[in-house]
DNA sequence: AACTATTTATAAAG
DNA sequence: TCTTTATAAATAGTT
């Protein structure tokens, strides 16, 4: 429809090809536009040009995102499925291995011992024990070198510990700052973390009292 | 274009309607291929029709799913943000949760105890040290229960053990069986279970070689 | 961007 | 739904 009939193929000139873009652009739009109004329909309709700009028209009384949800919908499947199942998978990996370390820490506070078999309560004792040895061992440590330190006045760090193994535990794609604070999923996990004040700037045990399990030892 | 003009407004006679959608659907379809052909651009256009039909189109060398990925990142933010963020924000929380989780434990077991003050110190020793008498307890409970049980040959499950705390920690939405196995983000994470035996059938601790941590304690 | 000859799409009919 | 056909609409080439 125009002054010459054209062959479907790509138009080589480059300004030829922009102009005849931004026509037919329009006139898909519009067509598009009336299918809308016409036939009480719903389109989405997305383009890039070979410049890479982008142009999209979306019926009234919608938004492109329902459309392709309504869309993968009636397709069946999420096209996005695979990246969000993998998300899915690794938290609810997550969330298992999260439950085995808060089952390893109960019994180690000497709770839930009922499913352990003799042979287990044994090897625990004995990990307790030699755990118990490596504490106080280390806490004599500090007082002694606590009660040096004041004696000389002369602020120096103990050689003994300057090799902190300070290996993560995460090392995948999604890292984020700040301390383990809020409850996630609420229930017993949140159990777990009251006794605790985390403190920011130290991330680790730093400020939770062991001492307050005593209550429930008691 | 047609035998008459039509006004631009909803067709009313549902036949028509239909027939009107088919042929104006076929028309654009036709000239989105025309423009990706003559314009070397990139069209996804998806469609439905009042009575609830889907139709779809994508310039060939590319999917919907691409189409829809770059629209996202040219338009700045993605349509689904919010849930993504979400997930990813329960995973770093989650991993922060882990690793504190194997903070604990391994200050548990007496490991890396240098960043502890000299009250957590304490706290920490004595707690391990009510826990172990707790272990103790119970490893006589269980070895008197059954010496019991030998003798009397009536096997009957003991009172004792009837309140067992079964409460989960997840409770979230994406719950998914399985034990945990694999590593996740490899690295350190996985030496903390290099030591342990899961047991699919009783996720917890069963299996878990308490006694191969004598190796490290050394 | 505007013009216009011509092609193309399609409304109505069969 | 498919074809036909008169007519409206789109647009290629031009200015």
């Amino acid at each position: 429809m125009g002054r010459g009939k054209i062959e479907i193929k790509r138009i080589e000139n480059a300004t030829n090809r922009q102009v005849t873009y931004s026509k037919r652009r329009t006139g898909i739009m519009k067509k598009a536009r009336e299918l809308t109004v016409l036939c009480d329909a719903q389109v989405a309709i997305i383009m890039f040009s070979s410049t890479g700009k982008y142009h999209e028209f979306c019926s009234p009384g919608t938004d492109i995102k329902t459309i392709f949800d309504r869309y993968q919908q009636a397709i069946g499947t999420s096209l996005w499925n695979e990246q969000y199942e993998n998300m899915q998978r690794t938290l609810s990996h997550l969330k298992d291995i999260n439950r085995n370390l808060r089952t390893e820490i109960r019994q180690r506070m000497g709770e839930d011992l009922d499913s352990l078999e003799f042979d287990e309560l044994r090897g625990l004792e004995q990990n307790v024990d030699a755990a118990l040895k490596e504490v106080r061992q280390r806490k004599y440590h500090v007082i002694t070198t606590q009660t040096e330190t004041y004696k000389k006045k002369g602020m120096r760090e103990d050689p003994a510990f300057g090799f902190v193994d300070n290996t993560e535990a995460g090392g995948g794609g999604w890292d984020a700052g700040g301390s383990v604070v809020t409850s996630l999923g609420g229930g017993a996990a949140d159990s777990m973390f009251s006794s605790f004040r985390v403190v920011p700037s130290q991330p680790n045990l730093h400020g939770m009292a062991y001492g307050s399990h005593e209550l429930r030892l008691g």
